[in-house]
RNA sequence: GGCUGAGUGGCAGAGUGGUUAUGCAGCGGACUGCAACUCCGUUAACAUCGGUUCGAUUCCGUUCUCAGCCUCCA
């Protein structure tokens, strides 16, 4: 049985899909204007995480993961790197693809672009303009979020509470501060689409509700993103979705949110105007793919993570380590077994912190099951594409200067081997003298 | 100000109404030409103040602190 927690109840919650044959996920991705960084590939992480576990328990599960290709940042990133928007958007997407894959995060099963869905989108504001709930002023279309009494049910903000903490400079044509873009007009040279309000292109938060619906249909089970999404991004499309179908429950447009914390840097948010970002291609050259997957799942995902070099060291550590305990039960197919200990863990919330320690616990003392144990790990825990293998010419480099080694120890000449080691270390590689023979591995 | 979450040993991080994980680091030892690896042993914690209780780190309440959101943001 999985438990997991409702941020629209704020409450941990036994989950029962609306249709156990075909469970249907949903989660907020990418905008695809610059590389992901550590912070991105935890929100991916869990996301990736709640769907392998679907796919474990239940037979037929669909998972959605949305590419936003146009946006402002979008715009912006085009001007500075002096390319077309398509050339921005399709070489991040790449990007994005290879880091994640790198990470050991699969393929969502469907992966909508925003620009595929321009039609279905003006059609969209088209009905809710028709039905009151938005308005046009200025070429812009609005959501009248007065029209939607349930506003703000996720993140329970009252409207009227609003004002205090509020920093935004209100534009003169909202009718109210809340309002939120459904449209914006778009100038000459940024891109845009031809609809009843002039040419324009699509405000943020739509295009999940029409993506969402249209590639899974509605009520689908599980809706997630990272914490800062709660507010505004999913309770405007709870408001959208809601009002489009006239409906004010918010679990008539997804039963269950998830939403993933986030990261911090010494005590500080990773921030590009801090200079503090990690991003994922430089982490990976200095550390495989699998090991930053387990650090990022050290922490439980509704947790912030303090993250830190030290953090990867010991994720490189208890990764080594269990490895090696791996390797005596030969090899062993990722496979999630639902009645082993790891799997029923996973399914109390996700709660991998413990079950990396379990699987500690369990190798230093194994038990009849622990073949199923490994395997739920390896599937949960591993899975990154990273091709570790070195060149032909490198490994018989190695082997060489690890033979020489042998016979200067052999002839007592142990000036001779450590340097030979020094030099061995420098190229990454560490040696282990095992009894009498050498081994050794790549750092 | 509002909403949400959290405060456990040097660090990370589980868990529990009484026997107080685990990993890393530290310390001691075995092994080693020296190391590394491995193994054995070991130090050390439960933010604050009250309450309930025979007994609370664990339950309840107070206070304090921290983080995120309330503005694009994973």
């Amino acid at each position: 049985m999985l438990r997991i927690y409702n941020s629209l109840s704020k409450k941990k919650e036994e989950f029962i899909p609306n249709d156990p044959n075909h469970i249907k996920f949903y989660a907020c991705g990418p905008t695809v204007y610059n590389k992901i960084h550590i912070g991105n590939a935890r929100a991916f992480i869990s996301a990736d995480l709640l769907a392998k576990i679907l796919k474990g328990i239940y037979s037929k599960v669909t998972y959605v993961c949305n590419i936003t290709d146009i946006d402002d940042k979008i715009i912006d990133a085009a001007k500075e790197e002096n390319l077309s928007i398509k050339d921005i958007s399709t070489k991040y997407f790449n990007q994005y693809q290879e880091d994640t894959a790198l990470l050991g995060i699969s393929k969502p099963d469907i992966q909508p672009f925003a620009t595929d869905y321009i039609d279905d989108m003006i059609a969209y504001i088209e009905k809710l303009i028709a039905s009151d709930n938005a308005y046009e002023k200025d070429s812009n279309v609005l959501f009248r979020v007065s029209s939607f009494p349930n506003y703000g049910c996720l993140s329970d903000r009252k409207l009227d509470e609003h004002e205090s903490g509020s920093r935004v400079k209100v534009e003169d044509f909202k009718e109210s501060p809340n309002d939120f873009t459904l449209w914006k007009p778009s100038l000459d040279d940024d891109p845009g689409w031809d609809s009843p309000w002039g040419r324009g292109r699509p405000g943020w938060h739509l295009e999940c509700s029409v993506m969402s619906e249209s590639t899974l249909d509605i009520p689908f089970d599980i809706h997630s993103g990272g914490n800062d999404l709660k507010f505004p991004h999913h309770d405007n499309e709870i408001a959208q979705t809601c009002a489009y179908h006239g409906n004010e429950d918010p679990t008539s447009f997804a039963k269950y949110w998830v939403h993933n914390g986030f990261l911090n840097l010494e005590d500080e948010k990773m921030s590009k105007s801090l200079g503090n970002v990690i991003y994922i291609d430089q982490l990976l050259k200095k550390y495989k793919g699998n090991e930053v997957r387990l650090a990022l799942l050290s922490t439980h995902y509704r947790q912030p993570i303090p993250w830190s070099e030290e953090l990867l060291d010991q994720s490189h550590n208890i990764y080594v380590k269990l490895q090696n305990a791996f390797k005596k039960y030969g090899e062993i197919e990722e496979k999630f077994h639902a009645d082993s200990k790891i799997a029923e863990i996973l399914m109390d919330d996700l709660n991998t912190p413990l079950a990396i320690r379990t699987m500690q616990d369990l190798v230093s003392e194994p038990n009849e099951n622990i073949k199923n144990e490994i395997a739920t790990f390896k599937y949960i825990f591993e899975g990154s594409n990273q091709d570790l293998s070195l060149s032909d010419e490198q490994v018989n480099e190695i082997n060489e200067l690890v033979k020489e080694r042998d016979d200067a120890r052999n002839s007592g000449d142990y000036d001779r081997a450590d340097k030979i080691r020094d030099k061995l270390s420098k190229m990454n590689v560490s040696i282990k003298d095992v009894n009498g023979k050498t081994e050794w591995e790549i750092l």
